[in-house]
DNA sequence: ATGGCTATCACGGATAGA
């Protein structure tokens, strides 16, 4: 079973590139981030006609996420609990062949130090709630998204130009952190202990082709999931295409 | 680098992203 999270940047303006992708990829389960699009408005007939199910979470303008699945998506969810207050699209949830699949988007928090980066936080430690709910019911899941967090030094190309970013500061990682701690593993780091690997560029001062990118999707694996693993990938030809997103997709293949 | 690109909403330029 293939598990993927993709923050596309606008599922409209990304439509062909989004469908092109998982008509190679074949991901049995989805989720993206940044649809930027009302529920109502999302593409639901194109990615039904590639066999997906759809569970769509979406908002005006920002933010927006969806889960797809090639399989049913059974008890779906939208948003995460915690604070009622919070009209921020950014969470989705569902079962799909046994497996609990959360697809968030976390805050990106800038500028630190603002109204932004706090709430950032909060959202954080409602998702530290989340998964100390979802690993007391003791079955596998998986959060994946757009977490905002480089985790460490080495997921940066250039880690000095992220000094006091929301994205890299201490309280912000340290969050992360709580998050593996809890037993949560970061599936790409796991399988590839050594490596290299960015899944963002920013559009700006030629990121992508100079490879000065950072990591900060993730597949965050509950430990009966974790014990399925058997690869995840970055798939960087997406983010070479014209009219990319700035995010390129991540993979993990998990046993049956 | 004072974020120098991109998408949205709405038709100019603000807002947000990371």
């Amino acid at each position: 079973m293939r598990i993927a999270t993709w923050n596309v940047n606008s599922v409209k303006a990304r439509l062909s590139n989004v469908l092109d992708w998982l008509r190679s990829a074949e991901p049995d389960v989805a989720v993206l981030q940044e649809i930027k699009c009302e529920t109502e408005a999302f593409p639901r007939f194109e990615f039904e006609a590639l066999g997906y199910r759809l569970l769509v979470h979406g908002q005006k303008s920002y933010n927006g996420v969806a889960l797809i699945s090639k399989h049913p998506i059974e008890d779906p969810m939208t948003g995460l609990e915690g604070d009622d207050g919070d009209a921020q699209a950014r969470y989705v949830e569902g079962t799909v062949k046994g497996v609990r699949v959360c697809g968030l988007y976390l805050p990106n928090g800038n500028p630190a130090g603002t109204e932004k980066y706090d709430y950032k936080l909060a959202w954080m430690d409602r998702l530290h709630r989340r998964a100390g709910t979802l690993l007391a019911a003791g079955r596998p899941f998986v959060m994946g998204g757009d977490f905002n967090v480089i985790p460490e030094e080495r997921d940066a190309a250039d880690p000095h130009a992220w000094v006091g970013d929301a994205l890299f500061l201490l309280e912000t990682r340290r969050r992360y952190r709580a998050l593996t701690h809890l037993g949560l593993t970061d599936s790409w780091r796991a399988l590839n202990p050594t490596a290299t690997g960015y899944s963002f560029w920013d559009y700006q001062g030629q990121a992508w082709q100079a490879d000065n990118g950072i990591r900060i999707d993730h597949l965050l694996a509950s430990p009966e999931l974790a014990d399925r693993l058997e690869t995840c990938v970055i798939d960087r030809e997406p983010r070479g295409r014209d009219k990319a997103s700035d995010h390129t997709p991540v993979v993990a293949t998990v046993s049956e």
